[in-house]
DNA sequence: GAGTGGTCTAGACCACTGG
DNA sequence: CAGTGGTCTAGACCACTCC
């Protein structure tokens, strides 16, 4: 039965996604029962169930017992995605992103960054400083340290037009699929007014993260200084315990 | 073959848990094959799958294909709920929160907040600010709106002691399921400055959520304002697309 | 080749809802 | 009562890895 490339569950997944957006379901429409929906699309019951199981647990659908499976009102917001880069963060927003590379250097692990990154002191990281914009203004600047093992020879890409992510993931096949840290609040410094082309006071919106391989190895710490005027960072939209 | 209240998959999962905070599984460790697990825990393939399968995409294993299920590194910090509410927040950091009532008043809805909690223009809604405290140091403003059809006479609780969250879920039985919104950051004013006993001038980080329940119907508006120098929002842990 | 994870089937049983 | 979602079984097949 199955014709495509993905998963018959995906696939299922993908149908039904697309009769919400298709407003064919609306919001709180009944869904057709499990074994009405087996029939139709010719899957077992098992199989169909995985895909709505999915849906439910992605906030799509609601199930309840004895009745039936509803539509969830519709996210308003884009769904946070701590690991989008900037980039692509930007282009949801309909906004082309750039950078300014302010600087990038090799450097040796201090004690306290060779136990972030989980490798020895002294050993060697790539930190980049840079200059992000959104529609040529200057939104954030980010600082980010790479364990250069997983990257050898990264200073010799073109780190100032595209995505940092895109380049770890399609020349060092590193797929980021894990991420933790804090947001908080900050003022700017003289420097960082300078470079946004602001006035003094302002507020910074402040990120510090560490993100991972799915096998939990830390590839890179970022932090991230952004605009409070002109930045909003998703939240994310999530399920109860 | 199932004993307990839960379902078994659930305690299957609740066993792999275990085994690995007791330390009998090691990050990196591999897991024993599926239908080793099968014999042991007496159950069928699909159902150890399901177990395995969840914890998968809840980050605590990974799976390799051709090769087996391994135990990923831990979570070193809380994972972000942002359905936490400031009082759950604040007891995972180890300080004890408190609240001082600054204002709470029933209003007419206007046409915006209409809108956003999708009820009429008019409709009653409870209007609730508050300064929080952490270890009696001031450390965050909130403002909630809250749909008043849903927690009348809510006003006659004790607003200043509890959680608000707990007085909804078990007075009114609202339990809020997502939430969605915005962080950003932004400059103190002089009234904040004064309730936090801060100087000017000052960054805040303000974030802007709406909750809902599982059925996606709207609950309430928050805004809160924390001080940058005393709180950082923890970011959520969470696996790539 | 044997062993592994990942997908899928065609049934079954239960608790819950509604008429 | 019949219909529903939710759980569970005992198999099967495939692609992949390692030997």
């Amino acid at each position: 039965m199955n014709t495509g490339q993905l998963p018959l569950y995906a696939q299922l997944k993908e149908s039904i996604i697309h009769d919400i957006r298709a407003g064919q379901l609306k919001p709180q429409d009944k869904l057709p029962s499990h074994s009405e929906l087996c029939d139709v699309h010719n899957v077992s019951y098992m199989t169909m169930r995985r895909a709505i199981n999915e849906l439910v647990n992605e906030g799509m659908l609601y199930g309840v017992p004895g009745k039936g499976v509803y539509v969830a009102e519709p996210k308003e917001v884009a769904e946070m995605d701590p690991l989008l880069s900037f980039t692509e963060d930007m282009a949801r927003r309909g906004k082309v992103a750039s950078s300014r590379l302010l600087s990038a250097e090799l450097y040796e692990a201090s004690t306290i960054m060779a136990q972030v990154l989980k490798v020895q002191p002294g050993d060697p990281l790539v930190h980049l400083v840079r200059l992000r914009l959104a529609d040529r203004m200057p939104v954030a600047i980010q600082r980010v340290t790479l364990r250069y093992a997983l990257c050898p020879g990264i200073l010799d890409y073109d780190l100032e037009s595209g995505s940092l992510y895109a380049i770890l993931r399609e020349n060092y096949g590193l797929e980021l699929a894990a991420t933790e840290g804090t947001a908080s609040a900050a003022l700017a410094g003289e420097e960082e007014a300078e470079l946004f082309g602001i006035e003094l006071p302002a507020a910074l919106l402040v990120t510090e993260q560490v993100s991972y391989l799915g096998s939990g190895e830390p590839v890179e710490v970022a932090h991230a200084r952004y605009r409070g005027d002109r930045y909003g960072m998703p939240l994310p939209r999530v399920r109860g315990q």
